[in-house]
Formats: structure tokens, sequence, C-alpha cells
DNA sequence: CTGATGTTAGTACCAAGTGCTAATAGCGGG
DNA sequence: CCCGCTATTAGCACTTGGTACTAACATCAG
């Protein structure tokens, strides 16, 4: 038995955060009141109805369907291409991609951006990153838009291989230096690398 | 005017899964039928009713959520910390983690994976990677564990500097290595590094 | 003309609520 | 001990967006 109202209804707060497709009746029986209660008690926090709050989750997703796709296709929007010579890229650093503490972007979503230009400048999908070296020159913050630009620049044929380099920039600023060595896959030789 | 039946169910279908927020109501306006022939052709064609299609939204949401937290926070799970020192973590390659091609993961995964690590070792958010050197050694498949081990190898504290070196193994063998050199930001220093 | 197919209308019912009124329980103070 | 207050509970009418079912038409083909 809860004692105080007030413990009912932070507990209840946490409980339907942490699963919206609760009813209120089995959030009644979960706290031992009537159904009643547990509608004064969503009025006083002003927390929607079931059907209300399954709702917005779903129109979450539906706008972060589109956000979270690019994570794992090409990162950031490729503008020009000339395939096994150059490529450029944008990407814009949103809330997501930075540390809280700072707002700087993490390295990673840099390093993404020029790793999966790199791989499509060599030949979608068929190339992979052998070797890589970064410089993170500068700190890019959320709203800035990063400018990569990747351009071959040694070829191996005969091995296979490939040198990419890319270079990224925020308003002219370079802020990211990275060269990927690149391996190009052939059917016979998928699966074995180094 | 809509004729036959099935151009209509087919056009139907479609316009519901572009938005699954509409009502019967909406679509026999939409249609110019009554809402009673939306409903026949929905049981036709098994498609469930609003209330139901938004809660499959937002289910598949809350179980993305989990699945797509990591990409912001630490990339794998840190199964051993010592701070200034070394660290561990896992991270299970899956199905969104690779190329379809060939089921390769994709570079930017294990850079993220190691990265992030390497700014845990040092110390909480407050850590900016200023220069790196990757090696992918074997190419990583999806279902497979990848183990990451990071270790601060040089200290330049009167710079504010350390290089960590993260080594990736999958059942005992090495897939990657990567060296970070490290800035670890001050209040005062926010911001300006390089 | 008859029958199959398609469409519409109407009714009863359901879940998960809102909005409202009213009753009751428990306790604290005077 | 009763008064007043808060908290809780109960009950009813109504809402949305349906299901499930029955019945009436419409239309066209054979």
């Amino acid at each position: 038995m809860k004692r105080t109202k007030r413990e009912r209804q932070t507990a209840l707060k946490k409980s339907i955060e942490e699963n919206p497709f609760v009813t209120d009746e089995e959030l009644s029986a979960e706290f031992d009141v009537s159904v009643q209660t547990i509608r004064l008690d969503r009025m006083e926090l002003a927390i929607p109805e079931l059907r209300e709050r399954i709702k917005h989750v779903a129109v979450k997703t539906f706008e972060d369907e589109v956000k979270s796709l690019p994570i794992d296709e090409v990162i950031g929007e490729i503008i020009d291409i000339e395939l096994d010579e150059k490529a450029i890229s944008i990407f814009d650093v949103k809330a997501e991609h930075v540390f809280q503490r700072n707002q700087i972007a993490r390295g990673h979503h840099l390093f993404a951006q020029a790793n999966s230009l790199a791989v499509a400048v060599m030949d979608e999908e068929l190339a992979l990153t052998v070797k890589s070296e970064l410089q993170f020159l500068r700190p890019v913050k959320a709203g800035q838009r990063i400018v990569a630009k990747a351009t071959v620049i040694e070829r191996l044929p005969e091995k296979n291989r490939a040198s990419v380099k890319v270079v990224s920039t925020v308003d002219q600023v370079t802020v990211f230096i990275g060269t990927f060595e690149m391996y190009r896959m052939t059917e016979q030789s998928e699966g074995e690398v180094g």
C-alpha cells in the first residue's frame, strides 16, 4: 500500500513513461486505487490518455524514420560524384550528433561522413577501408554544415587498392582531414582483406 | 470517381501505408464511398483499424529506441573501465551495421566503438579526438561480437594530451587497430583545439 | 427475370477514455 | 464531538473509431 498521493503520482508518472501502452485500468490495479483516482492523477500531472500517448510515440517514429535512415546508408548527402576521381558531400550537424556537454560534434560522425564518401567515390558498396589517418583540426558545433571533398590520390589497380583523401570544411575552414586506403573487392576476393 | 473495386482497394492500401493515421471517415471522403465500403475494403485487404495501426508504429519505435540510442551515446557496451588507464567495450554487429551487398560491417561502426571508448577512458565527455590512425585488418560480419580494448599509452598532462591505443578483436582475432591522440578539454579551453 | 457482386444504411456493442456530479472515508483542529 | 478539508470512489452521459452483423438496394450479366 503506497501512502501519500504525491508518492503515487511520481511512481505513476515513471510507470507511464516506461510503458506508455498501459491503460488506466492496469494502472489502477498496479497502484491499488480506483480507475477514477488514476484519471485524477493523470489530470493533475497533465498526462494524456493512452491513445494520445501512443499516437505521440507513433508520430515521433514517423518523423524519425527519415532522420535515422541516413545513419546506415550514406552519411551526409552526396552532391557531386565522379567515380574513381572525386566526390563531395554535405552533412548538417544536429543536436543528436554532438556531446551534450559542449555541443561539439562527436568524432565518429565526421569520420562516418568522410569514410562513406571515400567508399562511394571508389564504387558503391564494393570497397572496404583498410587503413586510415585522421586529423580533427577544429571542433564542429551543432547547426554547422560540413562539406567533405574526397579525391582519389593514388591508384594501384593491380593490388585492388587506392588512396582517397578527404578534406572537410565548415565555412571554408578546414575542420578535418582524413586519408583512406581503400581495397576494392572483387567477386572472388570477398571476405579476404589484409 | 474511381471505377473498379480493385482500383480503389490498391489506392486505399497505398493511402493507408503512406499515412497510417487516417480514419475510415477520412478515407470514405477521399474515395467518395461510404464508410462501410472502406471497412469492407480494409477487411478484404486485412488492414487493421486505425488504433491498431498506430500501435504497431509506436511499438516499432519503442523497440528501435534502444537500438538507435547507442548511436549517440557510447557505441558498444563498456564492460570494464579504469579511468586514464584502460577500458573494454563490446559491440554486437547487427544487420543494420553492415553493407547489404556483402554483410561486412561498415568502417565507421568500428571507428565509433573505438573512438567512443577512447573518449570514455579519458574522462567522460570532456575529451576530443585530435588525430587518429586506423587499420582495418579483417572484415567483420553481421552476428559477430567485437571486443575493443583501449589503453592509454602516452600522457602529456602539461599539453592536455594523451594517446590511446584501441585494439578490436573478434574471437581473439584482431580485426582493427586504432591510435587516438586525445585532447582533454578544460573549462577555459572549450572550443579551441588544434 | 434471376442471381451474383458491390454498395450503403442501420443497429448493437466495445475499449478507453472525458466531463461531470455526488457520495464517502479519514484526519486534524477547535 | 462535530466541522471542514482533502483524497478517493462511484456513477452516469457522452465521445471516437471502430467491430460484427443484418438488411436493403443497385447494377449488370447471363
